[in-house]
DNA sequence: GGATCGATCGGCT
DNA sequence: GCCGATCGATCCG
C-alpha cells in the first residue's frame, strides 16, 4: 500500500501520481477495488473552491489533519465524496477522487449501486462512494494504517502522454484559482466523468482497437 | 448534444 | 434561510 511519504508532498504532485493507483475498500472480508482514472486538487485556504477556504469547521477538520487520511463529506443531501488529504498537518489540502475503473468486487459494487452498466458503477465522485460503501463513518481514517478498511495499492504508472488536464468540474469563476487546471484524468478512459459524446466515441474506438479485441 | 431541473439535507452565512 | 466539489431524468433544438 502507499505510505505516508507518498501523500506528504506537494498536492499537485500527489494528484498527478494518484492516477493509475488502485483504491481498495475492504468490507466484510470482500475486496472492492478500482483504478483511479480521474482526480482533482483542492489546495488550501487560498483556493476559493476548497471547502477549507473559510477556515476550519467540524465538517472539514480532517482536511487540516496529517496527510494520507480520508476526508469524506456529504453533499446535496444524498451523495458522499472521497478526498485524500495531502500536505502538512495544519495545512488544508486534498485530492478528490472523481472516477475509478472497476477492477475487483464488481458484484459488490452493483449490489450497492443497483442495476447500472459497468461504466456507471464508479464514474463520478458520488457514484464511486456508493459503489465502495464510503460515507462519513470513514471521514478521517488513516489510509496508511495496517489493516485499514480503505487504502491505496501501488499500480503501474500512467505515462504523461495519457494524462489530460482541465478546470475542475462544478467550479465556476474567473479568478486564477477557480479556473486553474487542477483536474487530471486518464485520456481516453471510458470511466472518466463529464465526457462529451465525441470523447466517449473516441474512447470506445480506442477500446475496440486493442489487439485483444481485434477480429480476424 | 446541451440545458435545465428536482431530489434532499447538513452546514454555515 | 440558502446553497452545494452530484446524479439522473427530461426537455428542447
Amino acid at each position: 500500500m502507499l505510505t505516508r511519504a507518498f501523500f506528504d508532498r506537494d498536492t499537485l504532485t500527489v494528484t498527478r501520481e494518484l492516477l493509475g493507483q488502485r483504491l481498495v475498500r475492504e468490507l466484510d472480508g470482500v475486496r472492492i477495488a478500482g483504478r483511479i482514472v480521474e482526480v482533482e486538487a483542492y489546495i488550501g485556504q487560498g483556493d476559493a473552491a476548497c471547502h477549507a477556504r473559510s477556515g476550519r469547521t467540524k465538517r472539514n477538520a480532517s482536511m487540516f489533519g496529517p496527510p494520507g487520511h480520508a476526508y469524506v463529506y456529504f453533499i446535496y443531501g444524498m451523495h458522499h465524496c472521497l478526498n485524500i488529504v495531502t500536505e502538512l498537518d495544519g495545512q488544508a489540502a486534498a485530492v478528490l477522487i472523481r472516477a475509478l475503473e472497476p477492477v475487483e468486487g464488481l458484484g459488490a459494487m452493483r449490489a450497492h449501486r443497483g442495476d447500472v452498466s459497468d461504466r456507471r458503477l464508479t464514474t463520478g465522485p458520488g457514484c464511486l462512494c456508493q459503489a465502495l460503501a464510503i460515507d462519513r463513518s470513514l471521514d478521517g481514517v488513516d489510509l496508511c494504517a495496517p489493516g485499514a478498511a480503505l487504502f491505496i495499492e501501488i499500480a503501474p504508472r500512467i505515462p504523461d502522454s495519457e494524462v489530460a488536464v482541465s478546470p475542475r468540474i462544478g467550479i465556476r469563476g474567473d479568478t486564477a484559482a477557480l479556473s486553474a487546471p487542477w483536474r487530471m484524468y486518464l485520456r481516453g478512459s471510458e470511466y472518466v466523468s463529464h465526457r462529451s459524446r465525441r470523447q466517449a466515441a473516441a474512447a470506445a474506438a480506442a477500446s475496440n482497437a486493442r489487439p485483444s479485441c481485434k477480429e480476424r
